[in-house]
DNA sequence: GGTCATCCGGTTTTT
DNA sequence: CCGGATGACC
């Protein structure tokens, strides 16, 4: 195999790197990091190193397992691999850690008290279970919303900590009641065959631990690891990766703590601060050189990072020359905003060295703020494509549907019964769904199997048993043609069966939409099954609702389209754009909210910052504007603090027309354009603005006013900025005494 | 039991 | 401004 012909398009790969790369690539085996800045080809290296493994090494490609951060990256790392190797590696594994997790998980379902077929729990299937779970164990929904439970549960398991050891943990009455929620979801999630997004993680690493031939098979299965973008890697991921790596440790890290985003995931960043002292041994390579983006861009990214403390420090060289300088734009508001990116889009891509649309992108903090961005571009016709903000899969339509598929896949799974039995409507109501939950969960059987089961219910109405056993009868059907018929197939017969079509039209207007969406789910649940051979044993239904509860980019619909692309900075991670925009670079926006108390989320939204800027090419634009409607209410904003420690030379300043003709005392161009950083606050800086920016300072006792419930005293204050809350005991007694978010609340002050 | 209107509360980022 | 929960009505 060393000596196929293969191997020498391996030898001009490593030609063409540096020192640096070259020493990653040529690395065999032993535990290796490598901190790769932005743009600094570490996908290159990534790729190379595992052609050169399979072609030079002559590693099996069933030896070799890699971990990716989305399933995007995946796909890309498997085709370059592919390219440099000549063909599609066989057995090798390449996927997000959920995924990886997914798939060694349907082998040892077993051990984790589940079925092959197990069901993926998203995270509005979890949030519902995290409901039902509190009505049944009558903890208050309106004292912990579930999703600060479910928020908690979720920390909890993404640090490993299991239900028994949280319950010792716990000492504040919402942990308390969400260990309580806690344990008894375990038994939710096992009884429905189901899993949810963490346990992708956690139960692998359970299974490892636990069952030491099964660490050993993997071992030797998996010889050679490699992991990208290390530094988001929470506890679970961490563990799962050490467990994997402990036999030989031939484990490739690539990352840069300088891009970790996820903390709020549970990320820790120490995973890769610490990489040395978990594997003493390891060699350590940094990647400095950046090819993608110009001297001017990379200044300014420097100066951005270099604010931050906890940080390995690393700065990036370019290898590129000169190109434009950044432009730093003030812009009235939102819309203004909005304006100023399209057209400048508009003059982008027209002219001589014009760039095409899909070398465009625009970023921003929020998903929210897509909307004003897609009004501005929808008037002057320019296609762009929007990633990851309602996904396709949360659509109402989708999701109805997606119940039946899951529940006919999965027989057990409650909250697919509980949605695909309600849609279309068919005579059973919420009273009949629970008295039929509580039978079901006083057997300790799922619910299909009882709906079938008229002995059980004979409490219910005649009718609505007949309902109950005739879904059943449905359910059972389907689920007879699951075993080898096309998803597609699948979905045809049962909108037919179901009446779907007729269902939808009756829903109004939106109907037909909706129609077009069902058509591209069965069009997508084609396509899904046709090109994703060779996943072992399942049947097509298993693969198709894998795929689906996994991956988050449903875009591949059409990727040669020309269109500008717009999403959250998060969603920017990993991509490159020749030019790109960043907006909304407003305190309280980007940074989101003060966090002045908080320096550790502060440095990780300058990271994003970073992320940001790094993605950039040839042009980068920072835009701001002055004013900004958020959930219905108008605010004035100051520049982020971000741009202050910039120096002046680095940017080249702008102001939109509307906006210099808005400006009557201060004339923005002024203020803005002389000096950029710690004037631009000033010229902000009236009180008035600083005090609609944060909450009204409240005090305990102090009278205010509400522009519903009248006037009344404050009692108590909790929180800080953001989510301070007040309680107010009002004047009316029919009102009496209520807890309002501060911000939200509009209270005005000094009233008697 | 099903549907519609109204109220209320809550705001980040995603595998 | 939105989505979900709630309650009045058919």
């Amino acid at each position: 195999m060393s000596s196929s012909p293969t191997t020498e398009v391996t030898e001009s790969a490593l030609a063409s790197l540096n020192p640096a790369q070259r020493e990653a690539v040529l690395h065999f085996e032993g535990p290796i990091l490598v901190l790769a800045g932005a743009g600094s080809g570490k996908t290159r290296v990534l790729t190379t190193r595992i052609a050169r493994l399979i072609d030079h090494h002559g590693v099996d490609p069933a030896h070799i397992l890699a971990v990716t951060f989305t399933n995007k990256a995946a796909g890309e790392m498997r085709e370059r691999i592919a390219r440099l190797v000549g063909d599609t590696p066989n057995g090798m594994w390449v996927g997000t850690f959920h995924a990886i997790g997914a798939r060694m998980l349907r082998r040892e379902a077993h051990l984790v008290g589940r079925t092959a077929s197990f069901t993926i729990y998203d995270e509005d299937d979890s949030l519902a279970a995290v409901r039902r779970v509190m009505d049944r164990l009558r903890i208050s929904t309106k004292q912990w919303t579930p999703k600060a439970i479910r928020g908690a549960i979720s920390g909890a398991k993404n640090a490993l900590v299991s239900p028994a050891e949280y319950a010792t943990l716990a000492m504040d009455p919402l942990s308390k009641a969400a260990s309580l929620v806690y344990e008894d979801l375990e038994r939710t999630l096992r009884g429905a065959n189901a899993v949810d997004f963490d346990d992708l993680l956690v139960l692998p690493v359970r299974v490892l631990q636990e069952n030491p031939d099964r660490v050993a098979a993997y071992r030797e299965r998996f010889r050679f690891l490699l992991v990208d973008e290390y530094q988001d890697t929470n506890r679970a991921q961490y563990q799962f990766v050490k467990l994997l790596a402990g036999g030989e440790g031939n484990l490739l890290v690539v990352g840069d703590d300088d891009q970790s985003i996820y903390g709020w995931r549970g990320a820790d960043i120490r995973n890769i601060l610490d990489f040395e002292r978990d594997f003493p041994s390891a060699a350590v390579v940094r990647l400095e050189e950046n090819y993608r983006s110009t001297p001017q861009v990379l200044d300014l990214a420097n100066a951005v990072i270099s604010a931050n403390t906890s940080r390995r420090g690393k700065t990036l060289r370019a290898t590129l020359g000169s190109g434009d300088p950044v432009t730093a734009v003030a812009t009235l508001d939102e819309r203004d905003e909005a304006e100023f990116v399209a057209e400048e889009v508009i003059s982008l891509s027209g002219g001589a060295r014009a760039l095409k649309l899909r070398d465009i992108a625009i970023l921003y903090r929020t998903n929210s703020q897509s909307r004003a961005l897609e009004e501005a571009l929808h008037k002057r016709a320019i296609p762009y494509r929007l990633i990851g903000a309602v996904r396709f899969y949360d659509r109402r339509e989708i999701r109805d549907l997606m119940g039946y598929l899951k529940l006919i896949a999965n027989p057990s799974d409650n909250e697919a019964f509980l949605r695909a039995v309600s849609v279309p409507r068919r005579g059973l109501g919420d009273a009949t769904l629970e008295v039929l939950a509580a039978v079901a969960h006083e057997a300790g059987r799922p619910m299909l199997e009882i709906a079938s089961d008229g002995a059980r219910l004979s409490m219910l109405r005649p009718a609505a048993r007949q309902a109950l056993a005739d879904f059943a009868a449905l359910i059972r059907r389907q689920n007879d043609l699951a075993a080898d018929s096309a998803v597609d197939e699948l979905l045809r017969n049962l909108i037919i069966e179901t009446r779907f079509a007729d269902h939808l039209k009756a829903g109004g207007p939106e109907g037909l939409e909706r129609l077009d969406n069902v058509d591209q789910l069965i069009s997508v649940a084609a396509e899904t099954v046709a090109d994703e051979g060779g996943e072992l044993g399942r049947t097509p239904l298993d693969r198709f609702l894998q795929h689906a509860s996994l991956s988050t980019d449903f875009d591949r619909q059409n990727p040669d389209r020309d269109a500008v692309t717009m999403m959250t900075l998060h969603n920017a991670k990993g991509l490159e754009f020749p030019a790109v925009f960043i907006t909304g670079l407003e305190e309280g926006l980007f940074p989101l909210r003060r966090t002045h108390d908080m320096p550790d989320e502060l440095e990780e939204e300058r990271r994003l910052f970073y992320v940001g800027i790094t993605r950039a090419m040839q042009k980068l634009y920072l835009s701001h504007a002055r004013s900004r409607r958020r959930n219905g209410e108008t605010l004035q904003s100051i520049p982020s603090s971000f741009l202050q420690p910039i120096p002046p030379a680095l940017l080249t300043q702008r102001a939109t027309f509307r906006l210099r003709g808005s400006t009557r005392a201060v004339p923005m161009q002024s203020a803005m354009s002389r000096r950029p950083g710690r004037d631009v606050d000033r010229s902000f800086g009236d009180s008035d603005i600083e005090a609609s920016q944060d909450a009204p300072r409240l005090v305990k006792g102090e009278r205010v006013r509400h522009a519903r419930f009248g006037s009344g005293t404050v009692t108590e204050l909790t929180g800080v900025a953001r989510d301070m809350k007040v309680t107010v005991s009002f004047d009316d007694e029919t009102i009496g005494t209520k807890r309002l978010v501060v911000q939200y609340a509009g209270l005005e002050r000094g009233f008697e």
